[in-house]
DNA sequence: ATTTATGCAAAACTTTTGCATGGGA
DNA sequence: TCCCATGCAAAAGTTTTGCATAAAT
């Protein structure tokens, strides 16, 4: 009954409650290990509990947006691509042709991170690193972009 | 009339024609300094040539994308903000209160996209760096709220 | 016992097709 | 001239309301 996850800490202590609806979103992102389109949370939620309705996915990854659990971004299409944000940051390279990804953990941002807030007197909390590039398997065939 | 943009000059190596659809969204979203909504886009496309369809505003944005040129992030809501990929990169911090953001030019990050390079076999293009945070106006340097 | 959060289903939007026609190269 | 790209308007999806009810704390 302990809230195993550091993500449903940061939930409890900003005051929200802990529901079936949000347990069940965060445990599909989990399961997902981090990637996952909002249709697809949709379809997982429904398939593991039907009786979660639709609204409360999406009122679920508003909130975890908003307390920075969750970043959505666009990997492809109009469906927003949710990555789960461990300790506030992640880092991946997409393949823009199979639109594949590879996360990486080490960034080498802390520096910059330091820098940044000094600077501008922001407070960081976290950061998405996205890299864009043609992996090895779809790697060009043709001649044309030599870099 | 030759064009004056970089990147129109994609647009034509891609072997893709400059029609005034894709002339007009390029100069919306270079006016706007490279933060702008599809909804903006569409708005302002429409504004300086209503001639031009909602569809090939959208086809635009997509070719666009698909070049390399922008790239779709969420700052918030559903509609996505494009930003304007000089170089390939775009890097800025996102206060996550009032969802302003600043723009900054050095990341550092070329070891490490030569690292990734090496690594993982892929050919990199370009990157989004994002750091999300309080700016100074909005985080209070007393702890509650305003006022 | 209090409120917050939910579920339902329709409403509101945003984005995408299909096809005949116009406009670049 | 030859096709690519467009415009139109409807279709297809995705996300968001409003409100009575359920369920966390």
């Amino acid at each position: 009954m302990t809230a195993a996850s550091p993500h449903i800490q940061s939930l409890k202590r900003a005051g929200y409650r802990l529901t079936q609806a949000r347990l069940t979103v965060l445990r599909v992102l989990e399961d997902e290990r981090g990637h996952i389109t909002s249709a697809d949370v949709l379809a997982q939620v429904e398939r593991v509990n039907p009786a979660i309705g639709r609204a409360s996915v999406f009122r679920t990854l508003e909130l975890f947006t908003q307390l920075g659990i969750i970043r959505p971004t666009y990997i492809s299409s109009v469906t927003p691509t949710y990555v789960l944000m461990r300790d506030g940051h992640h880092h991946h390279v997409v393949c823009t042709a199979c639109k594949r990804f590879f996360e990486f953990d080490d960034c080498g941002l802390e520096a910059l991170t330091n820098n940044l807030q000094a600077t501008l007197g922001v407070s960081i909390s976290g950061h998405l690193l996205e890299f864009y590039g043609i992996c090895a398997d779809c790697g060009a065939p043709d001649a044309e972009g030599q870099t």
